[in-house]
DNA sequence: GCCCAGGGGGCTC
DNA sequence: GAGCCCCATGGG
């Protein structure tokens, strides 16, 4: 059994509460769960703000409008194109499925939610998992570039590690709870951003510094 | 100028 | 199933 606990324990005594999914809505967690594929959160927040201005964050009045005109809203988030086709998938299936109603699709077992929301063109097993846990806050471990890097530097997964089996990895050694899951994946993600880039050595002061394996190639 | 960011789809072999 | 390519803005 590998003690994750105390990664975490080491990441949360050293950055704290990271306040995640700053949005005021599930609806928001899903739409910015789209938009941050590949993408900086803070190009992701100035999209947000044009929707939020234009009065588009809820599932029917975007299935309202057109591609097109979503995608000059969305445009700071990049790939706006690709994104905004991603965005009216969802909301299509919303509106046809559950009258807009996220809660309704929200009250299905996770396996369930999961496979749907994978099966809507746009919406891969990250973007699945960020909706399920921080959406519909249920324990669906959310797994991405950063975890599977920090995991390999720490010499816990292989590097070429998937991520259906990251994900397994990271939900059997941890007890399955939605608020852990929430904080530890937000954790991973500023530890990224602080000192685990990639092309960059963890830094010094790297409160997983002491087992760290990186090759610092 | 270069690298990278809170991925996913589509195509080829 | 692995290996590519495409999508695109914006900050460091």
């Amino acid at each position: 059994m590998t003690d994750l606990l105390s990664v975490y324990t080491a990441l949360y005594q050293r950055f704290g509460e990271q306040h995640w999914w700053p949005a005021e809505t599930p609806f928001e967690v899903c739409v910015g769960a789209i938009l941050t594929q590949s993408t900086s959160w803070g190009n992701v927040e100035k999209a947000i703000d044009n929707l939020k201005r234009e009065e588009l964050l809820t599932s029917k009045a975007m299935d309202e409008v057109c591609a097109k005109d979503l995608a000059v809203l969305i445009r700071p988030a990049g790939y706006f194109n690709s994104k905004a086709r991603k965005l009216k998938a969802l909301t299509t299936h919303l509106s046809a499925s559950y009258g807009d109603d996220l809660d309704f699709l929200f009250k299905k077992p996770i396996d369930e939610l999961r496979e749907e929301l994978l099966s809507v063109w746009g919406i891969g097993p990250e973007t699945a998992d960020s909706i399920i846990l921080y959406a519909a806050e249920k324990p669906s471990f959310v797994v991405d570039a950063y975890t599977k890097r920090v995991f390999f530097r720490l010499g816990l997964v292989k590097e070429d590690i998937e991520y259906e089996p990251l994900k397994r990895f990271c939900e059997k050694n941890l007890p399955k709870d939605p608020v852990l899951y929430n904080e530890f994946h937000a954790l991973i993600v500023r530890l990224g951003k602080d000192c685990c880039r990639k092309s960059k050595p963890l830094c010094k002061e790297c409160p997983l510094s002491s087992g760290c394996k990186a090759s610092f190639k």
